[in-house]
DNA sequence: AGTGCCTAACTGGTCTGACCAATTTGGCCA
DNA sequence: TGGCCAAATTGGTCAGACCAGTTAGGCACT
């Protein structure tokens, strides 16, 4: 339903980043792209100031030509996600080390500048996970709250923005795994508690240590559904269960 | 001489900025501004689209309304470092902070996954820090090369991303201080040392606390960019003191 | 008066067709 | 062959119009 130089749009993102086009060339004229989509020129101009912005194309008088694929913006890393049926492994690697990284520095500047009832706020948002019985949603909306609630503390705008927007474009793709995601709540709980205790204590290497073993946990999560996903194959949703021959 | 839809962009995102508009309030319509600015809808609908994308105006069927700072790209940084003659200094000090720790992943990561040939790379990069006379630009261009070369070794996607949009921001928002800016070289130059020889032997401890010294370097260096600049007011770099008319 | 509904005004999205300035291109001339 | 100029192409802007959805105002009914 969206709009239709949204739909164009997408478009020409996933034919660059099929690699229809190669770095450096020349995309088609509006006119050309007009005339394909039959659409009006003001809608693809708008479809490609979106490429423009999220810096896969660099569009100027005389012709628009497509540029590296790691001179763009952050926020083509949704669209990269958004191809094929599940999100590629190696990216959301990428993502996690990265996510933990800012989850990291958002946690120790918040506990140099945090006063007690701010660092409090982010305790609190560990304590969801002492619960063993959280459903997959709700333990995906506890860990955005902790994030979100770090980065609140943090005070720090630009890493506000960068955890923002990464995640945003994160989240929403992750949803054909979720269904092979195993939570492990015992462990989530005790590294809640070693985390809440940390934060209280403002012992950074504590805090540190922990996050970076909540990532490990996610990241073995997510291997196992991967491996998961991949064994059971296409749609779950639409189609009905077929036995399809897995290899 | 940028385009009319950027003029337009570039009001409308600093009387939000400004705060001209309170957060949640209905922007003026498009026909509207189009009469505003003597300009014609199609170019107005142009500059929405960016302030949308910017993530500072939430526009649908109905009217446009502004959005929470916070929650707004990562590309509204350079806009919020323009205002001002000087780039806001909390920002600024934050924006340091983040970089800094990216560099720190960014190595990290690449000492895990490149080869040796890769990793000297990077400490190519370094040496030009040995020399005790890099103008300005020069020392400039060099730490943005260090940055990118580690973004690149580290062959981490969103990690190259984040960092160089950040930094395409910066950059040039840090001219007006750049006047103003002393480079201790002899210092810069044992950290270098220092920093190169982690990399070789892949110590990940000592690469830590070196770039962390980096940094606080460059912290303090900038502490006194600012001090120098503020006692010292208007224009520096191009222009002798000329009544300017237009621009 | 208060409430609910319905209509009219408004807003964003799209379209047609046109003109300008800059780039690109190709052919022409020296 | 090499440099130069003109025509075709391209992005940027403009005017005026229609549609679908939202918003807001006024009317009738309770």
């Amino acid at each position: 339903m969206s709009a239709k130089h949204n739909q164009i749009a997408n478009h020409l993102i996933t034919d660059i980043l099929d690699g229809n086009y190669r770095v450096g060339e020349r995309l088609p004229s509006e006119r050309d792209l007009a005339s394909r989509f039959q659409a009006n020129r003001g809608a693809v101009r708008e479809a490609m100031k979106t490429l423009q912005q999220i810096g896969l194309a660099d569009i100027q008088p005389g012709g628009a030509r497509v540029k590296q694929r790691n001179q763009a913006s952050l926020d083509v890393i949704g669209h990269i996600l958004n191809r094929g049926e599940l999100p590629d492994r190696e990216v959301v690697d990428q993502i996690l080390v990265v996510i933990n990284n800012l989850l990291t520095l958002a946690v120790e500047q918040a506990i140099q500048v945090a006063n007690n009832d701010e660092l409090e706020t982010i305790c609190a948002a560990t304590r969801p996970f002492y619960q063993q019985q959280l459903g997959h949603v709700e333990h995906s909306l506890a860990r955005i709250n902790l994030l979100q609630t770090a980065m609140q503390a943090s005070k720090n705008l630009p890493l506000q923005l960068i955890a923002r927007s990464l995640f945003e474009q994160f989240a929403p793709n992750m949803e054909p795994l979720a269904a092979f995601v195993q939570i492990d709540h015992t462990t989530y709980a005790s590294y809640a508690k070693r985390l809440d205790y940390a934060l209280q204590t403002r012992d950074v290497a504590a805090v540190r240590e922990t996050i970076r073993a909540f990532a490990t946990l996610n990241r073995e999560s997510l291997i196992k559904a991967y491996s998961a996903a991949q064994s059971a194959p296409a749609n779950s949703t639409v189609l009905p269960l077929q036995e399809t021959a897995s290899s």
